[in-house]
DNA sequence: ATGGCTGATAGGATCAGA
């Protein structure tokens, strides 16, 4: 089975791109984030005749998260989960579902602005509730896999400038140790898992040439729990969506999985 | 140098992203 995630700011305008990209790459299960748009407008009819089921959870202008399956894999209803529990939030972030035996949570963490700032501080109250939830989960479900824009690079070498970043948004202390929390928590970076290329990075600026100058950050991730780690077989930034015209500033992350699809 | 792009909402500038 193959799982991605993609941040795709904005389905509407995305959607030719994620249809051609899940042809292409033969992904099972694609995570979405920043869907841009209300549940009534998300192009279900399109997405199934490129043969794939949807569940997600929108919003107007921001946010919203899909998870999208391909048709004949098997998706308990029942266990579908929008937002946080407990967290209450207008804001659509999370959603999750079970596939197989296997938990799929889609999420759009937080962009948090700038350390100090009171979207900063929704961050780390959102981590929080996050943190304690998914502990909550990987007790119920074993095979648990975190996929989504995580809005936090976890190490230097996941930033093309570290001196120029030093203590910014995306790279501060206190992001830092809110991953290492999940890590803690017996989830591992599928993508360290594995050799990868030196500066491998899931988004860039739209701006100052930055995908040409490679000027990016790996903030989109895979997490697996200790159960599902093991099944990882492989896991790739795939970086032609980004050459595309009109592109998502981020890019897919892909992970094989040794479980039946 | 807080600029530089892009998308959504709106029907022009502003917010938000990272």
């Amino acid at each position: 089975m193959k799982i991605a995630t993609w941040n795709v700011n904005s389905l509407k305008v995305r959607l030719q791109h994620v249809i051609d990209w899940l042809k292409e790459s033969q992904t099972d299960v694609l995570c979405l984030q920043e869907l841009k748009l209300p549940n009534e407008k998300f192009p279900g009819a399109e997405l199934e005749a490129a043969g794939y089921r949807s569940w997600f959870a929108g919003q107007k202008t921001y946010n919203g998260v899909g998870i999208l399956v391909r048709d004949g894999l098997v998706v308990d209803e029942a266990t579908v989960v929008r937002n946080i529990p407990g967290f209450e939030d207008p804001q659509q972030r999370m959603i999750a579902t079970t596939i197989g035996d296997v938990r799929v949570v889609s999420a759009y963490f937080p962009n948090g602005q700038a350390p100090g700032t009171e979207k900063f501080a929704y961050k780390l109250d959102w981590l929080n509730a996050m943190h304690d939830w998914l502990a909550q989960e990987m007790q119920r479900y074993p095979k648990l896999a975190l996929l989504g824009d995580y809005n936090i690079a976890p190490e230097d070498r996941d930033v093309h400038d570290p001196k120029a970043w030093e203590g910014q948004n995306l790279v501060s202390p206190e992001e830092r140790a809110q991953f290492a929390r999940l890590i803690e928590l017996g989830f591992v970076d599928a993508f360290r898992q594995f050799e990868q290329p030196e500066k491998t990075f899931t988004w860039w600026d739209y701006r100052m040439f930055a995908f040409r100058r490679n000027a990016g950050l790996r903030i989109d991730h895979i997490l697996l729990s200790p159960a599902l780690a093991p099944l990882c077989k492989s896991v790739e930034v795939d970086k032609t969506p980004r050459k595309w015209e009109q592109p998502s500033d981020h890019t897919p992350v892909i992970a094989q999985l040794d479980v039946a699809s």
